[in-house]
DNA sequence: ACGCCTCATGAAAGTAAGTTTCATCCGTGG
DNA sequence: CCACGGATGAAACTTACTTTCATGAGGCGT
């Protein structure tokens, strides 16, 4: 036979609807039947049987598989796939998401889910996006070679600090965090050479949190700052700054993106560290794991 | 038949690979194969038939069409276009940024946050997408009308926990967060018929958790879940079950991204609580902001 | 330990979908 | 009028998909 032309099944990659509209003159009726449809509706093209189409079109199946060859498919499954994958890509993107803004009062929760997303998820990559990895490899060397490393933050910064403090410790590192001021400056004050301060504050300006970095520093300790403001008072008593870039909305609730961000550097050293002597940071993440494994039900697969 | 429950078919709408993923821990072992692959990569699986894919992943095609029912669709065809539009519409990972997966070992820290911040970012957008905002509405709703809220998490999950507390806490709701297992069981005791018990478990098998929030469902307290597996068993013991969509790597168990996609979660149903009394909620920030005033330096301006 | 039960699983039977073949129809040009 | 060629659908055929069922492994209570 060899006759069905199979028009150009090479690159027409980009637009198969497009494609096919542009042949169907060149198509026999009963096929051009078939390729409105298609074209009218390609999501739904895809979701029917062949013989639905056919029906649908008011033709036979084999018209349907002469249109899939004449337009350069191998046969109906392979059109339904493509057809459904172009149909998925022109789609296009939500609405309305509010950027960096607030959230409108009227809003319903599917609203606010995709605008609190939407930051969130901005604020982690324009955070790596500005993260400068210079910085972080020689945080990364202060830590590795460390004999003791000291995490502060209060607040919602706190929960960070504590977090990077327990991620740390489960790698085999002496990491502390202190939840109460005074504590903390008692802990800073044995610090020395050698060892690491690393103070968070979102804001850069809790009082507390500096005052403690500045007594650490003053010990001879490299002190680290992460904050999002690469100017606040921090900074100055940081020996390396880190900062986030967290465009927080004015619900400045408990500074939401920007724990998301703080939490996304955090992982970042901490993947840098552990990389450093990846057995044993990877035979300590074991040990912790197997360690809370009788607090866990259902040791295999879980279901109902 | 009627066995295998068909988790949500409603509103995986909007990630299917995530729905999947999620689901893998509670399917049996020829299906976690199969969900594999097509986790792996999903335009793949779409153009093999059921006996390819079944022969790929060394099972009968019978346990594909199992797969395809676990996992809500009708049959292997609906699967197939589904796979394909899902495919389509996602953006392939830039270069060499490694997808849910392990750092290289020889990743240079440029590469390690770029990676980092990828899986970071689309846990949250994933995450965002599967939530269900009725019952996140539920949720809130429930909140709103509670005399006292409970919040229990352990280990990486704790400070999410620690976290949300803090958050409602802000804004005036009367919450609590244990970080003791008898002294959360207390407290759990002590609720009623109108409070509110969250337990937060990445795995959903952390069993102190679980235990606590069946105490508190014993008593009358709405329970809610929030967890990276709808089939786990802290889902047994939940009236409303919100979901993460993070498919951490077994390397970073430290649970790196998950923590993102639970803070994102946190988040919404924070902002949906406090927009149910924006004037009340805003107040109550305000004042808690003044509170820690004293505590900042230069309040001036900040930053550059 | 034993038997019971449940569940996972693939072989095979059964059904539906997709593909090919082929006879028919229709219009056209000799 | 007949030969011809393309379009078309019916039906045969093939492949893909789905269901049923027997088997066997593993857990659970006795």
């Amino acid at each position: 036979m060899a006759k069905s032309p199979k028009i150009s099944a090479s690159h027409e990659s980009g637009g198969l609807i497009v494609h096919i509209s542009g042949l169907l003159p060149s198509l026999s009726p009963a096929e051009q039947r078939v390729a409105r449809l298609v074209v009218a509706d390609p999501a739904d093209a895809a979701r029917r049987t062949i013989t639905d189409l056919a029906t649908a079109a008011e033709t036979s199946e084999a018209t349907v598989i002469r249109f899939c060859r004449s337009v350069g498919m191998d046969g109906y499954p392979q059109l339904r796939i493509r057809l459904a994958a172009e149909a998925a890509r022109r789609v296009e993107p939500p609405d309305a998401r509010v950027v960096g803004g607030d959230i409108p009062p009227g809003a319903d929760l599917a609203q606010i889910i995709a605008t609190i997303a939407f930051n969130d998820a901005r604020a982690v990559e324009e955070t790596a996006e500005q993260l400068d990895p210079a910085v972080c490899e020689q945080v990364v060397e202060a830590i590795v070679g460390a004999g003791r490393i000291d995490v502060y933050g209060a607040g919602a910064s706190g929960f960070v600090a504590s977090d990077f403090q327990q991620k740390l410790h489960r790698i085999g590192r002496t990491a502390f965090y202190f939840p109460d001021v005074h504590t903390a400056l008692t802990s800073a004050a044995l610090l020395g050479r050698g060892d690491v301060a690393i103070g968070i504050s979102h804001t850069g300006t809790t009082s507390d949190v500096i005052e403690v970095l500045e007594q650490a520093r003053s010990r001879g300790a490299s002190t680290v700052a992460l904050t999002n403001f690469p100017r606040s008072p921090i900074t100055e008593v940081a020996d390396h700054v880190l900062t986030t870039a967290a465009r927080e909305t004015t619900y400045r609730s408990g500074a939401m993106a920007s724990r998301l961000a703080q939490l996304t550097v955090v992982d970042c050293l901490f993947v840098g560290v552990a990389a450093r002597n990846r057995a044993r940071a990877r035979k300590a993440l074991e040990a912790t794991a197997e360690a809370v494994q009788s607090h866990r039900v259902g040791s295999g697969r879980r279901r109902g």
